[in-house]
DNA sequence: GTTCCAGTTGAACGATCGTTCGAACGCGTG
DNA sequence: CACGCGTTCGAACGATCGTTCAACTGGAAC
């Protein structure tokens, strides 16, 4: 059997150094720690990746890409707006839970890379936000003006979402799926200022 | 009339420290970057501060300190549990909102303490969160049992709130009086499952 | 005028950083 | 065996880091 591919060591480069990334910080870290890490020697990770800054860059802009597709699949045929809401919240914590460490460098170390790079995440940041704000909308137009700014609505929602890294534990006693049952009940709850049953929350695991 | 004090000065390199921090990330700056922005030494700086982490540690104690102590003033004599959230929530975005800088470098830079700094803000943080956490078993006394987790309840609030110094813009079209209502509107609405009329938010530019 | 001390400084310390480079490796192919 | 090539490595580079220290200032106390 043949050894590891070149990219599939890339892609275990990547998860050593997220993980890393993740529990010490971006420039806490150095590239020896890195090598350490992953198992290979300081040189050998230059082999890989250019440089210290592209390696942050390529969890970031992976992993956002994959919450994006992964959103533009959960919403695909799904009309009414509230099941939009709801799938968007799905999809974004069932990816964020499922790779914390990843997550949490995308979240955290948003500021740290710089010019192509930066605008590269912030394009992604930009056409994830629009897409959060035209499901909000369509809410609006079918259950009415919303009690609450729209865009203080998004950007709450992505602050609750997004600040899970800072306390919650995959582990413990409260589930993936009842974090984002109640995330949703939060922020429909208030935004469109229902009292969200359970019978307006299909929810895969619900019956 | 006398130049400044011996705080004063310590005073006025916080500020400076904070903004720096704020802006460029607490790793990234360095001591060199401190004394330019504050008009000293490189040594100099160390004339009122032992190392650079000690910095850090006076940055986020002074103003956590600052927060719950005008979370207590603002609950003193309060029992609606309700207008208790209320005010718990004004004073965190009101206090946050005016201290841009040194509130992201106590949200953002939470993991950059090590040893005692950091069990002292992290003592300070298991408080602050512990009144949350009571305020919150008031409201359900009063309003019967919540449709959210209330530990969940509690860091979506906090993820909420502390996220704005990703995105909110203190100069721009939205004030902090309206970004407190919404996210008042949002919380209450979704954890106590009320369309909060503006009758039960009686805040201070009411009327 | 001399002493004293809080305040400030330039210059230097050792350590560590991201990155580079030439050499060596393992191995399939002639 | 010899060759080429993808992969890995030890060693070193210059730069920058946080911190220290002896020396200097200027004004109050005597």
């Amino acid at each position: 059997m043949a050894g590891p591919t070149r990219d599939q060591k890339l892609d275990t480069l990547l998860s050593a150094a997220a993980k890393v990334f993740a529990e010490r910080g971006y420039h806490e870290t150095s590239m020896r720690d890195l090598a350490r890490a992953s198992g290979v020697s300081l040189a050998g990770v230059y082999y890989y990746v250019q440089s210290k800054e592209e390696l942050l860059y390529l969890i970031q802009s992976r992993n956002f890409e994959a919450v994006i597709a992964g959103m533009r699949a959960a919403l695909e045929g799904v009309t009414d707006p509230i099941e939009r809401i709801n799938r968007f919240i799905d999809n974004h914590l069932d990816y964020f839970v499922s790779h914390m460490s990843e997550m949490k460098v995308l979240s955290h170390e948003a500021g740290a890379l710089q010019g192509d790079y930066l605008q590269k995440v912030n394009d992604m940041k930009r056409e994830y936000t629009r897409a959060l704000m035209d499901v909000l909308a369509d809410v609006e137009r079918e259950h009415g003006p919303a009690h609450v700014n729209r865009r203080v609505a998004a950007y709450s929602l992505f602050g609750m979402m997004n600040w899970i890294y800072n306390w919650y534990d995959p582990l413990g006693d409260v589930g993936v799926e009842l974090l984002s049952q109640n995330v949703c009940h939060l922020f429909l709850g208030g935004y469109v200022g229902l009292p969200v049953s359970d019978a307006t929350l299909p929810r895969s695991s619900a019956g």
